[in-house]
DNA sequence: TATGCTTGCTAACGCTCGTTAGCAAGAAAA
DNA sequence: TTTTCTTGCTAACGAGCGTTAGCAAGCATA
């Protein structure tokens, strides 16, 4: 019957609003205090709903590292697809994990160095895969003769660097839509490293 | 007569420690104590040669900015070649910058929101100066007929996105040299934009 | 009514932070 | 020899940090 009801429960509220400090300042210069006035109560309140402020880090890199495998599981499920097209659908499906949260995805590729051991070596080696995952589908599609590169890492990892500085200058209320956004982006990359016909 | 005797001045052992550290932990999270250990010294005795942490931040971002201008300058100075010569250029000035010293390239990256104002204000103007020269350029190119792409500003941003990540991954005793990343990476973002003869 | 969960408060803990004051030794310049 | 610059030390400052203990109000469930 209340109105201003939590459309979440307290903790998720409280891990959007980290998240947002997070990114805008750094996960080392947010400090407790400020994002528990960000919410309208006091530092040690938080704690009755969270064990620490590394956990809230935590949950985002970890949560957003999922999300990234499960779209890229969804891109290339159809292994009968070509391999461009399989490829063409892991850039969408990663631009659309990236656009609908901008503010997780800038902590999940910048602030993630602030994880303590042993999180920050498990997490290193889930990005690892994950760009292992998108280099074998390069290597793959150069193998099929659908690609043409000298170097499927190379292209692998300059692949993902364009798509990963995203976060840092879409706006939600820009003029393009991320899927706007995500299918040129696929065009502009690939369009190098297309076979022409 | 001193073997032992600094190459360059204290200061700038200063600065070259910190950016190192900065890198790897974030200026936030960088004590002038750990840098003073790293130095072999006591964290008082860094205030003889600096005034504040903040100041090396300012060095160092100030200086680098410096230096993509003066690449980018190099790279266009000859008006009468073509745009695409001129891009290219302008991509391998880049790249050339980020390599020679990638520990302070990141930090110019990622550091920079730690700067206070005005600072941190000049810096953004700085850059977006900077992206906004290479806009231009491509403008130019399509204008000339010599790139294809439907959004110069897209076109930019993904452009420098690409090689702004290179410090995460470039390591200097990596099996491709400084030019050779250089060419190659200009190579491949360009290939999906030039006018095919 | 009784129980327990959610939510939040106040007060304080031990610790680290960036920075400063004051002093001193050695080298270089006068 | 005197002066000045460079370099570094010790000790301490005030402030902010993440976190905890203990308590209490309100609500849902039993």
């Amino acid at each position: 019957m209340n109105t201003a009801a939590p459309l979440r429960s307290r903790k998720a509220q409280i891990d959007r609003v980290a998240t947002s400090l997070f990114r805008a300042r750094g996960f080392a210069a947010t400090s407790m205090r400020e994002l528990a006035t960000e919410l309208g109560l006091e530092a040690g309140s938080l704690y009755s709903h969270i064990k620490s402020k590394e956990e809230i880090l935590h949950r985002v890199c970890f949560g957003l590292a999922e999300e990234f495998f499960a779209a890229f599981a969804a891109a290339t499920a159809d292994t009968t697809a070509p391999i461009a097209t399989q490829l063409r659908l892991a850039i969408e499906g990663h631009v659309r994990v990236l656009t609908r949260d901008s503010a997780a995805s800038t902590v999940f590729l910048q602030e993630w160095r602030h994880l303590s051991e042993p999180a920050r070596t498990d997490f290193l080696a889930l990005r690892d895969r994950y760009e292992a995952a998108f280099r074998a589908l390069v290597q793959q599609g150069i193998a099929a003769g659908e690609l043409h590169a000298p170097d499927a890492a190379f292209v692998a990892l300059t692949l993902l660097a364009s798509l990963n500085w995203l976060p840092a200058w879409y706006r939600p209320d820009g003029k393009l839509t991320p899927d706007e956004i995500a299918h040129r982006l696929a065009e502009q990359l690939l369009g190098g490293l297309l076979v022409k016909d």
